[in-house]
DNA sequence: ATTATCTATAGATCTATAGATAATGC
DNA sequence: ATTATCTATAGATCTATAGATAATGC
C-alpha cells in the first residue's frame, strides 16, 4: 500500500492536476473529494495526509492553473511576430470557449472565485497580475491612456467576453460576441478607433 | 396550514424572490432547498408543489435576477440626461462590487452559467440580449464599428471588470481595474482614443 | 519503525418523496 | 373535498477522521 516518497509527492502533484481540471470544468462545488482522488488514481482516505483540507486543494489547483495559463500567453507571445494577435486568436476562439476544463481559469471559475476565501483568491489575484503585465507589454506605450489602464481594460475584455460566450445557447451570437471583443482588442491596443 | 391562493401565489414569488438573491450570493451549488424556503418562511417540504425542481427554480430565479438587472439599466438611462456615464457609474463602482446579491447576474453566476443546464442558460441569454439591446441605444452610430459590436464590446468588458474587480484581494489594485474599465468603456462609445 | 494509502465510518447535508395536518373554497 | 404547507424520512452524497495494511527507508 504504502508508495516511496517520490510516488507520493508524484500522486500529489497529480492530484492537484487532475483538481486544477475539474475545478473548471465543475466549480469548486460541483466536485467531491472522492472523485478528486479517482481522477487521480487513489482513494478518498489518503487526501488529509496530502491535504489540509478541501479549501486547500482549491488553492493549490487554482495556483497551479493560473501559472498554466500565463505560460500559455507568454509561449504564445514568443513564438508570434504578432504577439497581440496571438493571444487575441487563441483566447478569443470557439476553441478556447469549448475548452473548460484546460482554458483560463478566470473564465472558468470568476464567479466561484470571487465567493472563495482570501486564500483562494489570492492565486487568482498573482495570477491576474501576471497576465496584466504580458499584456503591458503588449500594448504600445504614448497614444491614449497608460498602458497599465489598457491592460486591465482588455484583460477585463477578454474574460467578460468568453465567459458570456459560454453562457450563450445562441452560438452565432456567441460567435460574433468573440469577434467583436477581438475587435475591440485591437482598437485598445492601436488606442485608434478601427475602419 | 394551508393558506389561500394569493397567499400561495406571493409565497411562490417570495421564494423565486429569495432564490434570486441567495443563489447570486452563494452560486447555484452554495445553497439547498432547505435555506432557499427558509429565506422565504417556509419549510422545505412545500417546495416541490411549487417548483418542478431545484433547477427549475435555478431559472426562473436567474430569470427575475436579469430582468431585475434590466429595469435597473433602463431606469438609470431614463433619469439621466447623461445616461451612458450613469450606467458606467453604478456599474463600474465600488459599491456594485460590494453588492454580490442584489447586483448584475452575469457578474455573480457567470462562471456558474456557463456550466448549466440549455435551461438555465436561456435566461441568462435573453438577459444578455436586453442588455445588448439597451447599450446599442448608448453607442453613437457611425464612427468605428457597428453599435452592436460595439454593445457587445462593452458588455464583455463591463462583466469582466466587475468579475475581476471581486476576486481581486488587493483592493486598491481592484479600483483602478474599475477605472480603466469606465476609461475604456467612454473611448468604445467615443470611438476615439481618449485624451 | 515509519508512513502512504487503504477501507470503513461518523455526522452533516443534499435533493426528492410520502403522508399528515389544517385551512380554503366550493 | 381540495390543497398549501407541514413533519418526517429515504437514499445519496459531502467533508473529515480513525484505524488497518503493507511497503518503504533506516
Amino acid at each position: 500500500m504504502r508508495v516511496s516518497r517520490a510516488q507520493a509527492q508524484a500522486n500529489r502533484e497529480m492530484v492537484i492536476n487532475v483538481a486544477s481540471r475539474l475545478f473548471r470544468e465543475r466549480g469548486f462545488d460541483g466536485i467531491g473529494l472522492k472523485d478528486l482522488m479517482k481522477g487521480a488514481g487513489l482513494t478518498q482516505g489518503g487526501f488529509y495526509k496530502q491535504f489540509e483540507s478541501k479549501e486547500d486543494l482549491a488553492a493549490l489547483a487554482s495556483r497551479r492553473a493560473m501559472e498554466s495559463a500565463t505560460r500559455r500567453w507568454s509561449s504564445a507571445i514568443a513564438s508570434s511576430p504578432d504577439p497581440l494577435q496571438e493571444v487575441i486568436d487563441f483566447y478569443l476562439s470557439a476553441g478556447h470557449r469549448g475548452e473548460t476544463g484546460d482554458g483560463c481559469p478566470l473564465v472558468a471559475l470568476g464567479s466561484d472565485a470571487a465567493r472563495q476565501s482570501a486564500e483562494v483568491r489570492r492565486p487568482f489575484e498573482d495570477g491576474i497580475k501576471a497576465h496584466l503585465q504580458v499584456l503591458e507589454e503588449l500594448m504600445p506605450a504614448g497614444g491614449a491612456g497608460d498602458v497599465s489602464s489598457k491592460a486591465m481594460a482588455a484583460l477585463s475584455l477578454m474574460v467578460g467576453a468568453v465567459t458570456l460566450s459560454r453562457i450563450l445557447v445562441d452560438e452565432k451570437l456567441s460567435d460574433r460576441l468573440l469577434e467583436a471583443a477581438a475587435a475591440e482588442m485591437k482598437r485598445i491596443a492601436a488606442s485608434e478607433p478601427a475602419d
